[in-house]
DNA sequence: GTGAAAAATGTTACCGGTAACGCAGTGATG
DNA sequence: CATCACTGCGTTACCGGTAACATTTTTCAC
């Protein structure tokens, strides 16, 4: 057998023209006439002709049609949300996604970067706006078309789709006086972070401080946050600070977590304990009452990202800020 | 500025060798003196060489080190974990992973194959056993290194690294009859799917059989197995048949949801409606009780999914089927 | 010291596209 | 009718590695 693929030259040669004509056909780039389009066309598919994106990624580096996507992780959490969406809208576009995770480490990003621009990707999304030095260094060198996504950067390296964290926390700490809630706690875990979504609790500290609501020490575990770290962080927060009425979780996995910690305490909710989370969570959707949170629409954001990119990459004007709205869900928790 | 990035024909001329020379150097292969490997390696080093990935790849059929990874979806359930742990063991090997994912549709696996293949990759690694047409076709054409993972496949295209998912429905079973249930229904979720996992609910239905425990038809709905589908799922399953005292749910998110319905119904569980999942999830860890189910090791099947296809690539001698063990949690909810 | 095998290195061609440039034909313009 | 711009297509060179084969140098037995 070994039937190889058809090559363009292949191609060329039925359609009767130079393989250069047939490149321009199949990219619909440069001139050339209806009547030889159409050959070339057909004979593309009669040969079930598929490009070789390898030689032509390779051969210029502007075709290149691959663009990396780094998120902290894939499981838990929004980012396997954020991912699909857009890998999905890239793949609609005609480009091709190098997916890698970095579990939230500096060190992990850059090994990764390095690793992708070895394959001289057409453009780049990251997550959050705070970089090593060897990683920026890396992105200058590059200069490539990069969407930061996830934290909102009102002045990016080039272009920012995201979530404004700091009015999340701040409109979640209103919400939390505005039902009498005073004595505060809030309980976060972010695996060697370096602070992503951090701005929600300045937010929502800032918010407490206007109404003399002094917020207790946050209780950050050293992990990623999740079902059980919110059940422990419940349990650490409210061992040091029994007096607490209320605990703001750094998402609805975590608060769900909390929730499970008070039900186990014999804590009733919100009767003794308030709870918030974050994130519109699946998840939430088991809890007898309507979990206080903020919905965030990941798909939007995944989708946002993706078109930029490839705006940038095709040259066209793009807005470099682009925030995704979240919405508050009062709720019953709290 | 413009520094472009040193090719291998600069280090090879730093080093006073010719390129071929560098190219052994850095492969470690083919044969040169340790004074040339030294003086080429430090180099690469001094220029801060990074070999063009695609170049390789193209020149050479043989030399890539892409791997294609494609799953379902990566946001719940536990496809994410499974591919984290594929993409970092194939990262650690020095491969470059490109994800993607299905939604269990034949028509996006073809999809996704066809522009992962133009791509050339050195291997892949596909999720379940049922796989299209025109899938096959093109598998059969390009003779890849393949691992199938997921379902235990006893006759594997190449490789297969899973779980036996009719042993873990079988024995659940067991546990469900040694439990006194003996009316007892089945809550699962499949987009558009062709039954990944399906046949957990046949061994599970013949354990039943086996004591005469007919079980009612199962409830499958046409969506992804999620929390809010298993409370779904179980109130269409109790609605239908009111004398149930036992649900077993695709996994443990919908056996969550299920117990969120148990209790918004007023039915208790254990008491009156048992309930199993399946796969230890994270998330069963904020039940009162322990929930029974099935853990599942998604690391472990992944790493190994990963170490077998880069044997295989590698042309070592790699087992061809390769059982991942999961284990029965009898828990307190059934 | 010599010849042959083994080790170390070099040469050439090629992978399959794309950019840059060249050139013939065509119609408009003054 | 000469000039020019534009259209449509071809030619050539090149991207940065690697395989296959050729050549030089070293090693070692006799």
């Amino acid at each position: 057998m070994e039937k190889r693929k058809p090559s363009l030259t292949e191609v060329a040669e039925a359609a009767g023209v130079s393989k250069m004509t047939a490149s321009r056909v199949l990219r619909n780039s440069g001139r050339f006439s209806e009547e030889t389009r159409a050959r070339v066309l057909k004979e593309a598919a009669r040969l079930n002709y598929v490009p070789n994106r390898l030689a032509a990624a390779f051969g210029s580096e502007t075709a290149s049609t691959l663009v990396g996507v780094l998120v902290p992780r894939l499981s838990g959490g929004l980012f396997g949300q954020v991912v699909e969406a857009i890998d999905a809208t890239l793949t609609r576009l005609g480009y091709q996604t190098m997916i890698g995770t970095y579990e939230n480490r500096p060190e992990q990003e850059e090994a990764w970067l390095r690793s992708v621009l070895a394959w001289r990707p057409a453009g780049l999304i990251l997550t959050g706006r705070a970089h090593s030095d060897g990683t920026m260094a890396m992105l200058k060198a590059a200069t490539l078309p990069l969407v930061e996504i996830w934290d909102l950067n009102t002045r990016p390296m080039d272009i920012s789709v995201g979530i404004n964290h700091f009015d999340c926390g701040y409109e979640m700490g209103r919400l939390f006086l505005s039902r009498g809630r005073r004595r505060i706690g809030y309980a976060g875990a972010d695996l060697a972070a370096p602070g992503l979504g951090r701005a929600r609790l300045e937010g929502f500290e800032q918010a407490l401080r206007t109404s003399g609501a002094d917020p207790v020490a946050p209780e950050i575990l050293d992990d990623r946050p999740s079902f059980y770290q919110g059940y422990y962080g419940a349990q650490n927060l409210l061992s040091r600070h029994p007096e607490l009425d209320a605990v703001y979780f750094q998402n609805d996995e975590m608060a769900v977590g909390g929730m499970a910690y008070c039900q186990a305490a014999g804590l009733s909710v919100p009767g003794d304990i308030g709870i918030a989370g974050w994130g519109g969570m699946d998840v939430a959707t088991v809890l007898e009452r309507r979990l206080s949170t903020t919905n965030v629409s990941t798909r939007a954001l995944g989708k946002a990202a993706a078109e930029a990119l490839v705006a940038r990459i095709r040259g066209d004007v793009v807005q470099d800020v682009r925030e995704i709205p979240s919405i508050l869900v009062p709720g019953d928790t709290l």
